[in-house]
RNA sequence: GCGCCCGUAGUCCAGUGGAUAAGACGUCAGCCUCCGAAGCUGAAAAUCGCUGGUUCGAUUCCAGCCGGGCGUACCA
């Protein structure tokens, strides 16, 4: 058996992260030595064990299961196993003793942890000095990874599934960079093919309307009344240039300036929702470079890619797919997926380790035949991650609204944001896992009211801001942020250590959020630790006649309203100084 | 048929191997001469879809079934 070696210094006014789960560890290996050595267990085997944070209050702070795992490998019952630990700790002198108020067994064998007061304290002055860095955490170790999200096709306004999209793509980006990763996030743009060529035609069709010819506007055409605009737009800025060419000449000039009219209108859109993209990819300019091609035939070289049927097929199947997949049709033109083969193997080349797509669950079936090209491509399919955003119900009076890009009958995301606010739309969009549907109901969103959970959380926020301000009023303190809190000894009320408690698990959960890729994770966080602080509030004054004391809880929510902005920033919510 | 996601209180959901299943909405009963009541306290409400399996231990993992959503194109 060999312990890591058990830290000589105390955590308390030192700089560093004081990391109760590694020292408690490091006390129950060094008192399994112990007792092996005394020959009280029978077996130096270490089995893999937890530290855990238990649910009650009255199961302590930290516990181990230790005993239980290790009851098969000392041939010993648990209870006894823990009771031997307990008492090889009694006669173990360290130095976090001073922290730890008691240890017992419990249950079918936990090992409980009680700390004591002083081993919260120091998290407060951590957090106001780290200011906005506190909850970072350098688990990415600087891994470059690439969030690409929203990537939706140039053809419409973007609506409600892509503000999901983009909620859950601009905070995973957020949280991964705030773990430690070297993140980029990325929009594609599907500025090639049918879709745009569609769209052409579309906007064509209704420049010749304008222009008193008679048509037929086909089934498959886009219907919104943005495309009308776009073709006012095009007369105003061309005059009368485009109608009088002829179609095949018209209609790509048309796609291309309502693809980048549209574009500009998505980027503001996003813009206004708090998402910023460090790229805008063009597909377009893969086939320019030359990049679609290239990997085309250096796959046919490879025979993974092969002709039938007067088409070329990837043999995604010996992949996993269900089938192989075309990737240039029998007319000669290539399909979405022979650009995306490209696309993805031009990411790793770019130098990503990792890359995410954030998709919409409608597009599912295309995870076996990306991370097929992925593979083909020579990358690991470990680094090829989709996220899958289900899908978004919209909902008015509870009743379900029908929405097409087609039809034109969809209500965008620019109208949400208006109707609602970006901090609501955003929280609310990353209240729950991404896993389940999420049913989005205007009436409701609309409502500016209490029910809405980001006014919980901003309001705490506001709170002490208030509170601050009364306490520089008064004199108790020079400025409304400050880097270092005097009396945090006084701090002993249960609301009081429960609210650093809290506070201290704050990288913990961001690391659990970049680990799962979860950004609901933080919401839940936040709503977890507002609950707490409004309970507090509302049983203990901040400011009181005990000057000394007052002073040591303005540090606490000055604490609490730091970690609370840190948190909503990750999901691209703004924390208000006053509402 | 096959594939992916989901099935936890009246409703919406968190929890993914451990000890008393968390929260919100709704319902009921309380709290503002006092740092912001967009808040707080308390109560009632869940055989964790069903059946097996693995495990000392399963809401959590595995299999099968049932129910819901979404896919299943030489569209994107």
């Amino acid at each position: 058996m060999t312990p890591p070696d058990l830290p000589r210094k105390t955590p308390l006014n030192t700089r560093i992260k004081p990391d109760m789960k590694t020292k408690i560890k490091n006390i129950v290996f060094k008192a399994a030595q112990n007792a092996f050595e005394n020959g009280v267990l029978s077996s130096d085997q270490i089995p893999e064990m937890e530290i855990e944070q238990p649910k009650h209050i009255s199961q302590g702070d930290f516990s181990t299961n230790f005993a239980m795992v290790s009851a098969g490998i000392q041939k010993m019952a648990p209870g006894k196993i823990a009771q031997a630990l307990i008492s090889s700790m009694e006669s173990m002198d360290y130095i976090e003793k001073d922290y730890i108020e008691k240890i017992e067994v419990a249950g079918p064998g936990f090992i409980n942890f009680f700390l004591s007061n002083k081993a919260w304290h120091p998290f407060v002055e951590q957090i106001l000095e780290q200011d906005t860095e506190f909850g970072a955490s350098t688990m990415g170790k600087g891994e470059k990874v690439q969030v690409e999200f929203v990537s939706a096709n140039p053809t419409g306004p973007l609506h409600v599934g892509h503000g999901r999209g983009a909620a859950v793509g601009d905070s995973v980006g957020n949280i991964l960079s705030f773990a430690g990763f070297d993140v980029q996030k990325e929009y594609y743009i599907n500025d090639s093919g049918r879709q745009i060529r569609t769209l052409g035609t579309s906007v064509w069709l209704r420049l010749r309307e304008m222009e008193g010819h008679g048509i037929s506007f086909p089934d498959d055409c886009y219907k919104g009344d943005y495309i009308k605009d776009l073709a006012e737009k095009i007369l105003d800025k061309e005059g009368k240039n485009f109608a009088t060419q002829d179609e095949e000449t018209a209609i790509p000039l048309c796609a291309r300036f309502a693809a980048q009219e549209i574009l500009g209108g998505i980027k503001d859109d996003l813009a206004g929702f708090g998402v910023i993209f460090d790229q805008w990819f063009s597909e377009q300019s893969l086939y320019d470079s030359g990049r679609v091609q290239n990997v085309i035939d250096e796959f046919k070289a490879k025979d993974l890619i092969y002709e039938a049927d007067g088409a070329l097929w990837f043999r995604t199947k010996d992949f996993g797919d269900e089938k192989n997949r075309v990737v240039v049709r029998n007319n000669g033109l290539t399909t979405y997926f022979a650009s995306d083969i490209a696309y993805h193997r031009e990411k790793y080349e770019r130098g990503f380790h990792r890359v995410i797509d954030v998709w919409g669950a409608d597009h599912h079936g295309y995870i076996k035949r990306i991370d097929a090209s992925v593979v083909a491509s020579g990358r690991k399919s470990e680094q090829f991650e989709v996220i899958l955003v289900q899908l978004v119900n919209l909902l008015r009076k509870g009743k379900p609204v029908q929405m097409s890009t087609r039809s034109g009958e969809f209500v965008t995301l620019k109208d949400i944001i208006d109707e609602v606010g970006k901090d609501a739309a955003r929280f609310m969009f990353l209240s729950r896992s991404y896993d389940s549907g999420l049913d989005f109901d205007l009436d409701l969103a609309k409502q500016k009211n209490s029910d809405n959970p980001v006014y919980y959380v901003q309001y705490v926020h506001a709170r002490i801001t208030g509170i601050l301000l009364k306490a520089m009023e008064q004199g108790l303190i020079e400025e409304i942020d400050f880097k270092t809190c005097e009396n945090l000894e006084l701090l002993t009320a249960t609301e009081e250590i429960g609210l650093i408690k809290i506070l201290a698990g704050f990288t913990e959960q961001v690391e659990k959020s970049a680990k799962t890729l979860h950004p609901h994770v933080i919401y839940t966080y936040l709503m977890s630790l507002a609950s707490a602080f409004h309970g507090y509030y509302n049983k203990h004054k901040v400011i009181t006649e005990d000057k000394e004391l007052s002073k040591a809880r303005l540090g606490l929510v000055l604490a609490v309203k730091k970690v609370i902005r840190n948190g909503l920033s990750l999901l691209g919510v703004t924390a208000p100084e006053r509402m």
